[in-house]
RNA sequence: GCGCCAAUAGCUCAGCUGGAUAGAGCAACGGCCUUCUAAGCCGUAGGUCAUGGGUUCGAGUCCCCUUUGGCGUACCA
């Protein structure tokens, strides 16, 4: 399975040992270490070292916590030393421990597997007070420092409201920006409405000739959602009335003149329709840097291919239309401008593209768009590069899969599409029955607004944790669930958290003044827990590199599971003695600051109460 | 037809980029609330990683064939 995004902006080489996490910096100790010894050994044994040093070691993670935390294989070096790697393994440790200049920890031999157990005590000690210096941006980096990364997401057409698709859009863009910014990266979020062409007159044709001159006001509905109602009349008016389509070509063409009276039905609707989605986002948390519409962009498009016809990197055919030919990248022709010289879909992000690059000068430019439209991207990215545009080698096409209901594929014809504010209003309504149901009302505070941050949560959650490339089925009943491996399912574990750390300091404090003593954090579960928070940095990363906030959503899932078990076993507050106390509570702490701060890179919202 | 992508438990998804016994959740069954919030915890059951071949010490992971499914291949967006 390929999944992996080769996102082609480089990482800046950050990796210089001062600002390496601790975990990774005992690991790479460790590593070079071992690749000493195995020199060593090889020069002794009179074999090339050569041969040792190109079979690069390997690092992994046991399977186990009883073998440790850290694996270096062997099987590789069998060949050059010509014994077998158990035996390898049991030479090269025996060696090891004769030096005196290793770090704290023990080797341990298992089978083909040299291994080591980390000193976890300090581990623990340089975690804890790296989540305590940098809190909100623990396991942020910049590994991406100084670059410029533009991400476009959303796009929505102004002629009807939003739904789970654009849902599924706007997360995985929210979050990726977020995650990038983590990486240290500049990012500017954009949007682009898609407010010109047939599809929109044919609701503004619709609304002329039924309307009756309805607002939003006098109908009580949200702007998109009333332009919406007309985008469906015209489809049943078009089979009633086959000039129908005719009539919406000939208003385009009529807007595209400057006709006053369109234009200013178009100013009014589209405004209609863009307040409705501003609300949508408001609600979803959905924030954007910039605004750019096709509208203002077409023209600049249109100049373009022109210039393009000039230079001759274009072709014009008899009938007047603008094309390319696309055999260098084994496809085949594109028209760029029709006929009449009115744009096309192209020809608008030709011009969107490069008024972006000429506002923004970005290193990156990563377009969150459905994995349907990827021909067209690689037609366009071809395009800019035959145009003569450097960064054309900077864009990068996004592409997520389809999100279909268990039934099969939305159809707006069949009337299966999902509304976005339907969906959103319906996980509230649900959430909020769940906190009456559990005589929460009280506790919680605004029963309302918390409700409506879990349904956030198990939204983003249900959308996110699905690697972006692949198709998903979004089953509304799952997505209502709030138990198990949900959204409100991590919002609880914080909740709790919070909660306990609250009855701590009702309680007085008491072990504040006690020093914390990461050596008092033994359980098996205590280990792992600090382990995975001392992993988070690597597990950002890793998102970036792979635009991927699945990657958040399953290392969140894994925190929270551990958590919620080992609090479970083992009493926090009521610990035999202070200074454990002290270790726990710190150790839940340092759990509550990575999930605050996991949560904000896949929009689930914290609730310290639920 | 051609191109791109996918296929892992009944269902929805993971699987640290080729390593140790393939993991979760849901659904099913059983256990745990005088003990830090039961939106929780524990247990049982469930797998020929679509099929066949190849690469090598070693394959769910890489390569090829086949099958099935999705998307694209518009002077729609």
């Amino acid at each position: 399975m390929k999944l992996v995004h080769s996102f082609r902006i480089v990482a800046n080489a950050s990796m210089m040992h001062w600002r390496m996490p601790m975990l990774e910096k005992i690991r790479s100790r460790w590593k070079l270490l071992v690749e000493r010894e195995l020199v060593a050994y090889a020069k002794e044994q009179g074999i090339s070292t050569k041969e040792v040093e190109s079979a690069s070691l390997v690092v992994q993670s046991p399977p186990k916590s009883e073998l440790g935390d850290i694996a270096f294989p062997f099987f590789s070096y069998a060949k050059s030393f010509r014994i077998a790697p158990p035996v390898l393994v049991q030479h090269i440790r025996i060696r090891m421990e004769k030096r005196d200049d290793l770090p704290n920890g023990m080797l341990l031999a298992a089978g083909p597997y040299l291994n080591v157990k980390i000193d976890m005590a300090a581990l623990a000690e340089a975690t804890a007070a790296a989540v305590e210096n940098h809190k909100e941006r623990y396991g942020h980096n910049d590994s991406l420092a100084h670059k410029r990364i533009m991400v476009e997401f959303s796009c929505p057409n102004t002629n009807k409201p939003l739904h789970l698709g654009h849902l599924r859009n706007d997360a995985i863009g929210q979050s990726v920006a977020a995650i990038l910014k983590a990486n240290g990266a500049d990012v500017r979020k954009v949007n682009l409405i898609n407010n010109r062409g047939v599809h929109i007159c044919k609701s503004m044709l619709a609304y002329q000739k039924f309307s009756q001159g309805e607002t939003p006001q006098s109908s009580g509905l949200k702007g998109d959602h009333l332009v919406g109602t007309y985008y469906v009349r015209f489809a049943q008016w078009e089979k009633e009335d086959p000039s129908a389509l005719d009539q919406a070509q000939a208003m385009l063409k009529a807007w595209e003149q400057g006709d006053e009276h369109i234009i200013e039905l178009w100013n009014k609707m589209n405004t209609w329709t863009i307040e409705g989605i501003e609300e949508t986002y408001k609600k979803t948390g959905i924030t954007f840097d910039q605004y750019y519409y096709e509208s203002d962009t077409y023209k600049l498009g249109k100049d373009k291919v022109l210039a393009g016809l000039d230079k001759g990197v274009f072709y014009r055919q008899e009938d007047g239309s603008i094309w390319i030919d696309l055999a260098e990248i084994a496809l085949d022709k594109k028209v760029l401008l029709r006929k009449d010289g009115t744009s096309l879909y192209l020809t608008q992000d030709i011009g969107t593209a490069i008024a972006r690059h000429e506002d923004w000068p970005f290193d990156s430019l990563i377009y969150v768009v459905a994995n349907e439209q990827s021909y067209h991207f690689k037609v366009l990215f071809y395009v800019l590069q035959k145009l003569g545009y450097e960064w054309a080698s900077d864009l990068h096409h996004l592409s997520y899969g389809m999100v279909n209901l268990p039934e099969g594929k939305m159809k707006s014809r069949e009337g299966t599409v999902v509304d976005a504010d339907d969906l959103i209003d319906e996980l509230s309504e649900m959430a909020l029955a769940e906190i009456k149901a559990k005589e929460r009302e009280e506790e919680v505070g605004d029963a309302q607004k918390t409700s409506s941050a879990i349904a956030l949560g198990a939204l983003h959650y249900y959308l996110l944790q699905v690697n972006p490339l692949k198709d998903m089925i979004f089953n509304p009943a799952d997505s209502l669930s709030f138990t198990g491996n949900t959204g409100p399912y991590l919002q609880y574990m914080g909740a709790r958290i919070c909660s306990m750390l609250r009855k701590y300091r009702e309680a007085g404090a008491i072990v504040d003044h006690i020093n914390f003593d990461g050596s008092l954090l033994v359980l098996e579960e205590e280990r792992a827990l600090v382990k995975l928070i001392a992993r988070f940095g690597e597990t950002v990363e890793k998102a970036a590199a792979e635009l991927d906030p699945s990657v958040i959503a399953s290392y969140l899932y894994e925190l929270s599971r551990l958590f919620s078990k080992y609090y479970h076993d083992h009493p926090v507050l009521k610990a035999p003695e202070p200074s454990l106390i002290k270790a726990r509570l710190t150790l839940s702490a340092m759990v509550l600051q990575v999930l605050r701060n996991a949560f904000s890179l896949i929009g689930i919202p914290f609730l310290e109460t639920m």
